[in-house]
DNA sequence: TTCGCTCTAGACCGATCGGTCTAGGACCCC
DNA sequence: GGGGTCCTAGACCGATCGGTCTAGAGCGAA
């Protein structure tokens, strides 16, 4: 829900009727709504966590298609929940230019994702399937980035093609 | 005000004490807060539309360094105001799972600028800059999204390396 | 002078907002 | 049985929300 209204966009109330909850039991569980919205951040990275693990943690591929796969899998998980895009994308466009909170966590987030990518692309260049002279962490962010922008276009449209064209892109574009 | 605090996030009021306007002018020109939001939209498009006709028009670039920059340019503009970034970007995000209106109108916007960047790299392509078999409509609709991704960490960041960033990859990977 | 149009002005409205607070149920331990 | 903890439950609160409405000022044309 907070993916599909965003934060300013979706009352408590429409929150407690989707949970069939009590609004004491949401402020026993939540000190405020920003508490509530960093939790539902929490929760999603420990989802994304368990993707990075999952994904580039197998091996069954070599090092950079385990890079995509992550990206592959989450572009189902977009597909499951309608083609609404990346969380993070998401808040962090709606709120950071008003809550350094949020700003400075889900940067945060983003950075933590593009490191662990990034180790991912460092056994891709010692494995020889990125260029020597790579900078691997540069290249992580920069593939995040892109990802973020592709999932807004895929959001706007209702459907995955950007994602898959910016993967394919960039891709070729990393082993030149 | 509207890229700093959202859509939602702005209340009528604020908007009134800032433009020290009282209530019965703004509801006299604006049929409500969703017209208020798309004018403002019409609004930074025609700014944009300058920017591309002053960029993509002029005779003093080849064409890929005109496209170049158009994007050198609005990073120009985004340091101006902080490195908010992109007001289509935060909408965007924002509005497109809850409002089919502005997810269109933005949508009709990145196609837009997709669109007129995509003639300047077909110009880019028969000037021999570009491989011949390169799809100058897909790859302007890539550039944009990637564009809108650097500008959300931008945005995170306070900071404009991410755009930088990502203009060197991708003008080097188009060319190549 | 009168009329019509454009625009300003702000009081007012009902609804919703996020949060506070009191009450009570369930469970466990002494 | 009493006390403590955890949790549910929802009435209540003041503030803010977006929007409505009435009044009036200014201007130009007839």
């Amino acid at each position: 829900m907070l993916l599909e209204h965003g934060y300013h966009g979706l009352g408590i109330q429409a929150v407690l009727e989707a949970a069939r909850a009590p609004k004491g039991s949401f402020y026993h569980h939540f000190v405020d709504k920003e508490d509530f919205a960093l939790q539902v951040i929490d929760q999603y990275m420990a989802a994304v966590h368990a993707g990075l693990d999952a994904c580039l943690g197998s091996t069954d591929r070599p090092p950079l298609a385990r890079a995509r796969f992550f990206f592959e899998m989450t572009q189902e998980s977009y597909g499951r929940e309608g083609y609404l895009g990346c969380l993070l994308g998401g808040l962090g466009q709606e709120l950071s230019g008003a809550s350094d909170v949020f700003r400075l966590r889900i940067e945060q987030c983003l950075s933590y994702i593009a490191e662990r990518i990034g180790a991912t692309l460092e056994e891709a260049r010692h494995a020889g399937e990125l260029p020597a002279s790579t900078d691997t962490a540069h290249l992580a962010n920069l593939l995040v980035d892109c990802w973020e922008g592709a999932a807004l276009r895929s959001r706007l449209r209702g459907e995955p093609s950007s994602l898959t064209v910016m993967l394919d892109f960039f891709f070729r574009a990393a082993t030149a």
